[in-house]
RNA sequence: GGGCCCGUAGCUCAGUCGGUAGAGCAGGCGGCUCUUAACCGCAAGGUCAGGGGUUCGAAUCCCCUCGGGCCCGCCA
């Protein structure tokens, strides 16, 4: 280890000086362990200077910080429930082992202990030890225990120091499981079924991003990372699995900014019979459900308690065309020309290429003039047709499609529409996408086509970024704030 | 892709006008039987991201490279 620091090869000289006393510095297990919660809460009921008569508890994690005063110490151990003072006194474990345990103990070991609940004289709760173990002796020094670790690139390449150091970021995680899992619970329990398609795809459909390409080597052939979920589940509804939802990673080789991320999970839903009425409705229960279950869990963070109320409030509902009008001035949106409708975007300051298709524009409005104003729960109700090949046209608004799409904190959570059933419409829709730039292409899948024509029940879909969930639900800035393993360049 | 900012000990951070590297934590040694960012004393710890330049002298000024952050653009 020539590139081993003092202070590592201090530690590593008493992992040697343990093996040579014939004690194991990585052992095996440590059995009959409670959380340190259990022992804090048994001590709840003692008086300062207590200890429980008689008692005996087992607890294990990391040792987080040691603090000696001659022949009395206090560490404080962290697990997944929290932390518990261990009190080791020379007059209960015995001179010479008290000795040899404050000599080899480092901040950051692995350690179990076993001893009675106590409350030491200053009322915090304790485990008065009895016997120690070593379960795991840290070569590496844990972060600063003050400021923890706030190199934010250190804390996203080694995302073990980040947990090990702050609670926030374990608890972050752990709420972002349960979200997920609530997520799933709710979708079950409406009837719908949660299958999995394929990462892998000959072809990525169902939204305009640039996939990852790769290569099969036993097919000899290109194959490319799905970028969306929806032309697999649709055709799951062909084949008659009537409500289908599925939870998965999608990959868009794109840039990674506060709200994006190339490698993100999604969650798509497709309800056969419905509509996309139905589907918002079933949007807002699911939405104050999760802003619920997230402020409960995180009852210290302001934006999850924001969230909770203000889902609970309901959702506000705009027009995009109204909308769009009324904030940017303009009237008559629909119908501008494509040369019109570039010339307004250009002004608000987009960059888009001039051979864009004409709903790209309209995007680009709508994200200049109204997103950031979407900062409550807000649906917005019934795009152009030109910004969505996908979704069956408006039952009475001409030059529109039955969609919503919904915001919180000026970022979209979602997309929901009513699916477009008719294969012919299908395939003009796609057609007319391959007519304009390259870029903006949707992939023409001729299969997805023939299985429209075999019939699709009236549907509604819906597409809901998971990773987007979480962090407007527990307050997260960043979307790598939601992501264990964001995508950042080896070092 | 464009603009701005950042990179100093294992970690958290100072470093003035260009004058030869500082503190706290962690670790070592010594002291201490109720601390909780424990405390007190002593000693140790550096490729100042990397490379080049200016200069008698560069952590400091200039250029390039690498990595990161924020904003903008792009990607529904």
């Amino acid at each position: 280890m020539t590139d081993e620091t003092p202070l590592e090869h201090e530690r590593r000289s008493k992992v040697a000086r343990w093996r040579s006393e014939g004690r194991e510095p990585y052992p095996w297990n440590f059995s009959g362990r409670v959380p340190t919660e259990t022992v804090r809460v048994r001590c709840s009921t003692l008086s300062s200077g207590e200890e429980a008569p008689g008692e005996t508890a087992r607890v294990a994690g990391r040792l987080r910080a040691l603090r000696v005063h001659g022949r009395t110490a206090f560490a404080d151990l962290d697990d997944l429930s929290g932390s518990l003072q261990l009190l080791l006194r020379a007059d209960v474990i015995g001179e010479e082992a008290y000795q040899q345990w404050v000599a080899d103990l480092d901040s950051g070991d692995m350690i179990g202990a076993e001893g009675a609940p106590a409350l030491s004289r200053r009322g915090e709760p304790s485990l008065l030890v009895r016997r120690l173990e070593l379960l795991a002796k840290a070569i590496a020094p844990p972060p600063e225990k003050y400021h923890g670790l706030q190199d934010v690139e250190e804390r996203l390449r080694r995302r073990y120091l980040d947990l090990l150091a702050s609670p926030e970021t374990r608890q972050r995680f752990r709420v972002r499981s349960l979200l997920t899992r609530e997520t799933r619970t709710f979708f079950e329990e409406s009837g719908f079924l949660e299958v999995e398609t394929s990462t892998l795809v000959p072809v990525a459909g169902g939204g305009a991003a640039r996939p990852f390409v790769t290569r099969s080597g036993y097919l000899d052939q290109e194959v490319q990372l799905r970028i969306a979920l929806e032309l697999a589940l649709k055709r799951l509804i062909v084949g008659g699995l009537e409500r289908v939802f599925e939870v998965g990673k999608c990959f868009r080789n794109e840039d990674l900014d506060t709200t994006h991320s190339p490698e993100f999970t999604m969650l798509e839903a497709y309800w056969a019979y419905a509509d996309y009425l139905d589907m918002r409705a079933l949007t807002e229960r699911l939405y104050a459900r999760l802003a619920t279950r997230a402020a409960a869990l995180l009852p210290e963070v302001a934006e999850a308690q924001e969230a909770a109320r203000a889902f609970a409030g309901g959702f506000l509902t705009i027009d995009f065309v109204d909308e769009l009008e009324r904030t940017s001035g303009v009237s008559g949106i629909l119908e501008k020309t494509p040369d019109q409708l570039r010339e307004l975007a250009r002004a608000a300051g987009s960059t888009v290429p001039a051979d864009s298709p004409p709903g790209v524009f309209l995007d680009k409005l709508f994200e200049h003039y109204v997103e950031p104003n979407l900062t409550r729960p807000t649906f917005v109700m019934d795009h152009p047709i030109s910004t969505t090949p996908l979704a069956k046209r408006h039952r009475r608004l001409a030059g529109r499609v039955e969609r919503f799409e919904f915001y919180f904190r000026g970022f979209e959570l979602g997309n929901a529409y009513t699916e477009l059933t008719d294969p012919d419409e299908q395939e003009r829709r796609f057609q007319e996408q391959l007519e304009a730039r390259a870029e903006y292409r949707f992939v023409y899948d001729a299969d997805f086509i023939r299985a429209l024509r075999h019939g699709m029940p009236p549907t509604a879909g819906i597409g809901i970024g998971m990773d987007r969930m979480v962090m407007a639900l527990t307050g997260a800035a960043s979307i790598k704030d939601v992501i264990l393993f964001p995508l950042v360049r080896t070092s």
